[in-house]
DNA sequence: GTTAAATTATTAAGTCTTTAGTAATTTTCT
DNA sequence: AGAAAATTACTAAAGACTTAATAATTTAAC
């Protein structure tokens, strides 16, 4: 029973495991595995799985068993990070900028976070993209 | 003793509080003229009155009493709006977009929240400013 | 097969956030 | 002045988030 997650946000703690599973590509990974990344201090060994366990139940992750790997669990993203940064995006042009993300990006030139140069840049790549990787193979 | 206030971020509540002191302008207001914006349901006067001063302890409104007003405090933002806004950009862009803002851009491009067409009329506005209210008064 | 190790499930404690009641104080009304 | 109303201060309780210990279960090692 896969849990709808449609508005859902992570928090700050669950935040640092997704972005570990996503480092870690397709396959994900075992609680061991998450744990492995963590910085000094590496929380217990029982907080990771908890966590791992509520981001199951909240939708962010499926959880599976392999061959071969006893009763193991292995994690893996139900959502992508790209997918993950489009719904904070829209919930902060929503919360900050009445959901409007030319407001975002105006601001964003009003207080000069990027500039003119930079913004024309983009518009260049936006034109002509140099190694558009992934999508769409010709033939 | 006004509280250094360099990261901290607005809870959900917080955040709602000052939105309504924001928009009250330069002389902000008393418990009772936040309260009056809340729509319904609208929440106990003790509930107000202790974010209002959560918020003047962690240094983003200062309280005064006024002339002929009693004992009634009166809260403005010691923060504006765009101050605010600006800090939660950083702190997004940090965590989203390995603290590039041209990354962020680039990403709304990708993710079609904005089309090179409003880009473009984005830097327009930028060339030719239409009105530029506020700041600097000729002559 | 029994013991040790590893893993997941359950439970709980500590902190932060949210909400509001009660108390203390001040102002207003009669 | 005394009662009523308003305001701020203090206290507390419920919920969410974080952390991890303990229990139960399964797997591995001898």
């Amino acid at each position: 029973m896969i849990k709808a997650k449609e508005n859902q946000t992570l928090t700050k703690a669950e935040m640092e495991i997704m972005n570990y599973l996503w480092d870690m590509g397709e396959e994900g990974g075992s609680v061991r595995d998450v744990l492995a990344r963590y910085p000094e201090p590496v929380p217990a060994y029982t907080t990771t799985a908890t966590f791992l366990k509520i981001l199951t139940e909240k939708g962010f992750v499926t959880s599976e068993k392999r061959e071969n790997e006893g009763k193991t669990l292995f994690y893996v993203p139900a959502i992508s990070r790209d997918e993950y940064r489009s719904r904070i995006m829209d919930e902060v042009t929503h919360n900050y900028f009445g959901g409007s993300f030319r407001s975002l990006v105006s601001f964003f030139i009003k207080e000069e976070k990027i500039s003119p140069e930079e913004m024309n840049e983009i518009m260049k790549m936006v034109s002509s993209p140099p190694a558009p990787k992934g999508g769409g193979h010709p033939g």
